[in-house]
DNA sequence: CGTCCCACCTGATTGC
DNA sequence: TGCAATCAGGTGGGAC
C-alpha cells in the first residue's frame, strides 16, 4: 500500500503523538510471517522502553527507543495493506490487528494489516560506532548499512536527497526497463508503483526505456520530477487509493493529481490521447503513449 | 550477480 | 443475485 510520501505522513504523524512516551505493555497477534523478529524478542525490547523518536526510511518506520542508556531500532514495514494507529484504549480494536503497543498514558499504538505483508523487527544498536582503523568512510557506511549497526539505513540511497550525479550513477548502468529500476529497492528506497508511473509521466519518459539508453539530461528531468512529485504528495498527504490513512485515520488528497495512475483508458490530461495501461515488472503500468517517448 | 516470476494474504471489484 | 476470476500501493526467494 503505502509509498514514501504515505510512510512520511504516518511517521510524522505518529511521532508527534508519542515521542517522549514510555511503552507499558506489547500484544501481539503470534501471526508467525509477521514478526521477523520472534514476537518475545519484540516484546523485550519494547516493555518499559521510551520512544524517542518515530521517523521514515525508504518505506520503512523506525522508532527510535531508549532503555537502560541502550538504543534500539523497531522496524515497522507496512507491506500492501499495513496501518500504524494511535488509539484511545476505548476504540475497539480493527480487524487484523497485529500488535498493540501500550503508552504510559493508556494510548495505543496499533498495527493493522489485513493481507499480512507487513512486517515488524528489531534492529539492534552495536556497541561501537566507531569503524576499525584504515577504513575509510565510505567503505565503513558500506560495512554498516550490512551488518547490524544503527542507524537503520534502508537497503538503497534517499530520493528527497540524492545528488544528480549519484542518481546517475546509480541508474545509467541498469540494462532493465527505467520503470523496473525505480521500483528496485537496493537502488533508490521509497518509490512504488504510483510514484514510478507518476514520475515517469511527468518527465515524459516512457516507463519501458531501458534505463541506460535514457540520456543524462533525460535522468536529470526523472530525478527533478520524481523530488517535486514525492514533496507534493507529502504536502497532501498521501494518497488514498482504497484503504490508505495516516496516524489519525485520516485520508490523503494526492490521488486526485494523479495523472496516469489509475488513469488506464481516460485521455491525458496533456495530449488527449488515451492512457495506456500494461503489465511490467509484473505491476500494472500507466502511461501515454503519445507524451511518453 | 542481475533479472524474472511467483508466492505470500485478504478483500474489493469485475464479469459471466 | 451469485459465485468465480482477477486485481491491488510490496517484498523476498528460487530459478535461470
Amino acid at each position: 500500500m503505502p509509498e514514501l510520501p504515505e510512510v512520511e505522513t504516518i511517521a510524522a504523524g505518529v511521532h508527534a503523538r508519542v515521542h517522549g512516551q514510555r511503552i507499558t505493555r506489547v500484544w501481539t497477534s503470534g501471526k508467525p510471517q509477521t514478526f521477523k523478529s520472534s514476537e518475545s524478542e519484540i516484546a523485550n525490547v519494547l516493555n518499559g522502553a521510551h520512544i524517542e523518536s518515530v521517523r521514515r526510511v525508504g518505506k520503512t518506520i523506525v522508532m527510535t527507543l531508549h532503555r537502560d542508556k541502550t538504543t534500539t531500532e523497531l522496524l515497522i514495514h507496512l507491506g500492501m495493506t499495513g496501518r500504524l494507529l494511535v488509539s484511545a484504549p476505548e476504540v475497539p480494536f480493527a480487524p487484523h490487528t497485529h500488535a498493540v503497543i501500550t503508552l504510559h498514558d493508556k494510548r495505543e499504538i496499533r498495527f493493522v494489516d489485513p493481507r499480512r505483508f507487513g512486517r515488524l523487527s528489531i534492529h539492534a544498536e552495536n556497541a561501537t560506532k566507531l569503524g576499525p582503523p584504515g577504513l575509510d568512510s565510505e567503505t565503513w557506511d558500506r560495512q554498516s548499512k550490512d551488518s547490524n549497526s544503527a542507524p537503520y539505513s534502508g537497503p538503497g540511497r534517499e530520493p528527497l536527497t540524492i545528488s544528480l550525479a549519484d542518481f546517475i550513477t546509480l541508474f545509467h548502468p541498469r540494462r532493465t526497463p527505467i520503470k523496473a529500476a525505480l521500483l528496485n529497492q537496493s537502488l533508490l528506497h521509497g518509490v512504488g508503483n504510483i510514484y514510478a508511473d507518476e514520475s515517469l509521466f511527468r518527465a515524459a519518459i516512457r516507463p519501458t526505456r531501458q534505463a541506460a539508453r535514457l540520456t543524462r539530461a533525460e535522468l536529470a528531468l526523472l530525478r527533478t520530477s520524481l523530488i517535486k512529485i514525492l514533496r507534493r504528495a507529502i504536502k497532501l498527504g498521501g494518497s488514498s487509493v482504497s484503504d490508505y490513512v495516516d496516524a489519525e485515520g485520516m485520508r490523503g488528497y494526492f490521488q486526485i493529481e494523479h495523472k496516469v495512475y489509475g488513469h488506464g483508458g481516460d485521455p491525458c490530461t496533456v495530449c488527449g490521447a488515451p492512457i495506456k495501461k500494461i503489465t511490467l515488472a509484473g505491476r500494472g503500468t500507466h502511461f501515454c503513449p503519445r507524451c511518453q517517448k
